[in-house]
DNA sequence: TCGACTTTGTGCGTGTGTTCACAAAGGCAT
DNA sequence: ATGCCTTTGTGAACACACGCACAAAGTCGA
């Protein structure tokens, strides 16, 4: 079975926005594979992810041919490409830095480390939080921080520090050989290029949701609205 | 200074790319108005929010036109303007549910309570955390949530909970008459129609960011791909 | 073996978002 | 008062994303 001539030509340029949605059929596989689920349609596989069924088989597509006319897709060999797609056949070593309550919570959740990522390292600068156990790693200390990316082959680096840390600890992890970061600091980081920086942000979040909610509520188009615009429009 | 004639026009659609980042020039600017700028133009506001300043200009345009041509953009005017827009003028009271040790993390956060956000309930199941006091508030036990939500006229809620127990919850808040969520819980949530729901996923962005790493380090379409595609395609 | 039925993979029209590039607008120096 | 210089606001071209609708492909029952 030929599936393709050359190397690799269908792996350029996967859209972004499909990346983004591998993960989430790659969960709602897991699921389905758990239950025992032996084949799935692209129907039934949209429906559990939430998307339009059209916009997962062109999703799908972009990864090769894989599905079965009449039948759907295998969900087993499914899981496996997408994975093998999405980098998640090796594993990957993640450092935390900032071990504070947010830190904290996200070394102790397992879901991350189940598939693909591996909690390699914990650093922190306060004294008084270096060298507790958590999980099954001892926090280290931040001044370390180059020797332990180093030596643990970490690429990886989630950065739960706060905001005034997070450029100049970015800036070392990135010297260090970090060439990924997940960023939960209300910051906008400066990195090279080939540096990618994902961005989660709660507070931005839920000005976005306040946004939607205001409109519902009428909006700020309104008599209160003029009032306020010619109060501070002075 | 007549800017438009009637009521509101302007409001209509506001693109959602748009709105996703009014929260992060927001921050910009709130940031230079503490180091006393009071004036401020398109390309360093663009520059300091990490965005083209044609986009940034374009934006600022969705809601009125607040800049002086050959100056720029008045500070403080201008965070007054997109606090507006975002409905960041009313405070918003926001229930979080499940205090485990990322709920509890979020409770703790005091960058959401400073603007717009007031903190007004905590809730869990379990009795061991219900009753404990955390930032000032006690957790409440989640069989009071309907009445916790309605007392307090809460209209966002913030899932911290496990997977397993999110849809429930979910239509529970919901039925409370809650109408803006924020899921912290790796599901996909189905909610009725004028419900927003917005998901952060942790495991999703680690999986995103894999993705790009192993794009760096030279992809999955080479000789050991194709290796592995011959043992597994059996 | 054949035909009916199911489901994939995709061409195409539509809409949304991004960027360039520039005319219009306003401040400021002289 | 006038003209230069800076910066905004936006028209227009381009790129990306979405979803419909359907032909091609494959299964399964008779």
């Amino acid at each position: 079975m030929t599936r393709r001539s050359t190397f690799g030509e269908r792996n350029r340029g996967i859209p972004e926005a499909t990346v983004a949605r591998l993960p989430v059929y790659l969960r709602a596989l897991h699921g389905l594979a758990d239950r025992g689920v032996a084949t799935v349609s692209s129907e039934e596989l949209a429906a559990a992810a939430g998307v339009n069924s059209a916009k997962l088989r062109k999703d799908l597509s972009h990864l090769g041919s894989y599905g079965t006319r009449g039948v759907g897709y295998e969900v087993e060999y499914l899981v496996y490409q997408i994975s093998r797609e999405l980098g998640l056949t090796q594993d990957w070593a993640v450092a935390i830095v900032g071990i504070g309550n947010l830190g904290r919570a996200l070394a102790g959740y397992g879901g991350f480390a189940s598939r693909g990522f591996r909690m390699a390292a914990l650093l922190d600068a306060d004294p008084g939080i270096v060298g507790q156990p958590i999980g099954g790693l001892v926090v280290e200390h931040v001044d370390e921080l180059e020797t332990v990316i180093k030596d643990n082959g970490i690429s990886i680096a989630v950065l739960a520090v706060p905001a005034s840390a997070a450029q100049a600890v970015c800036d070392r992890v990135v010297a260090s050989g970090v060439t990924s970061i997940l960023n939960f600091a209300p910051v906008v980081l400066s990195v090279p290029d080939g540096v990618d920086v994902r961005k989660v942000d709660l507070s931005i979040e839920l000005q976005i949701l306040a946004f939607h909610e205001q409109r519902k509520a009428g909006g700020p188009s309104g008599v209160e609205q003029e009032y306020l615009e010619a109060v501070e429009g002075q």
